[in-house]
DNA sequence: CGCCGAGTTGAACTGAATCAAGAAACGTGG
DNA sequence: CCACGTTTCTTGATTCAGTTCAACTCGGCG
């Protein structure tokens, strides 16, 4: 709760008083390992903060997955397209690790918006955060080989490398675990 | 000017009022092709909305360019990245046709967002349209093939096939204008 | 007319996919 | 704590989509 609240004071210097009405409506929850928190066709209807734990969001395709992207502990994750849309998602979001969240319904965040001073520009800036983080990762895709976006990758999240399996890594990176077994082995 | 109002009107229902704030702050601008509307390392200071003409975003590469994405007119543009964090844009925000421009400041669209009800909500909104986008687009990069990746586009969009050079098109599918020549001769 | 950029076509090459099989790691129940 | 099955990772052989380099065509424009 407390890394919570020094993320909004950090990023938006969220008042005591609008940090009550906001905390206020925070649920805790505790997850195991590969637990859903978004099944495919559901719509979202909360926006997640993590405490704990890796969490991992994939699109189901006949006979295996394709893996997109992760979250880690510190950050806000959601089937953020579901959750603007109030649309079924084409996605799952999943646990890897154990995870403890805090979370906030689509209803409720919605009252932060309207009732406090900083609710939409928070629901702004976030947006924009999301956005510059996707546009980041179009640029990287058409612009990088694979082997320069494991190497990347490894750079700048080393422990992700050490923690979660390969074949979802190459599935993010956009290759194989054959091909991304033989990039490995070639580099080290 | 009529269509920019249309288009806040249907899709935030701006009051009057707001309205006048807003389109107070706007200058319509005119630009032959071929101009750029921001420069690499240059600092995005407008929002533009593109009332006749179509726009073309690329990072320059050595001995050629990385075209990334098309703004047609009744749209937004901007280097968006750089308009939000206030750094140098990595990328050429450049007119393919003759342009009719409105565009708005930096500063006048912060002064927009905290004078008028609804500033931030548009704002808000803006960043979740263009991150839905860049989303979708992601999971296109990474679930489908160069060729589908082109008929998806010419289902969606046959004026631009029409409209724009196939060297572009290539760029922004991800592959050489010379394996898109061969693409298109394979399907037609 | 001649030039230049855009598009096409060909041939050789390459990174990654696919298919297939085996090795290592992991978890669960006995 | 071991034995077993399952999942994950590795390795090999083949195939394929797309790159690269190069030559040639076409249309517009100075």
């Amino acid at each position: 709760m407390e890394e919570i609240r020094r993320y909004f004071e950090t990023k938006f210097g969220i008042s005591p008083t609008d940090w009550e009405v906001f905390s206020s409506k925070l649920c805790r929850q505790e997850l195991q390992k590969k637990s859903k928190l978004i099944h495919l066709g559901q719509v979202e209807n909360h926006l997640s903060f993590i405490e704990t734990g890796i969490i991992r969001l994939y699109v189901p395709k006949k006979d295996d997955e394709l893996t997109f992207g992760f979250v880690f502990n510190g950050a806000f994750v959601s089937a953020y397209d579901s959750f603007i849309t109030q649309t079924p998602s084409e996605y799952v979001v999943e646990t890897i690790t154990d995870t403890i969240l805090w979370r906030i319904s689509h209803k409720d965040l919605q009252e932060v918006y309207s009732s406090t001073k900083i609710g939409n520009l928070i629901g702004r800036k976030a947006s924009e955060e999301l956005y510059l983080k996707k546009s980041k990762r179009e640029l990287t895709l058409l612009s990088h080989t694979a082997e320069e976006r494991y190497l990347k990758l490894f750079e700048e999240r080393p422990e992700l490398i050490r923690k979660i399996p390969l074949k979802y890594i190459a599935s993010y990176i956009g290759i194989t675990p054959q091909a991304l077994s033989r990039i490995r082995k070639r580099i080290t």
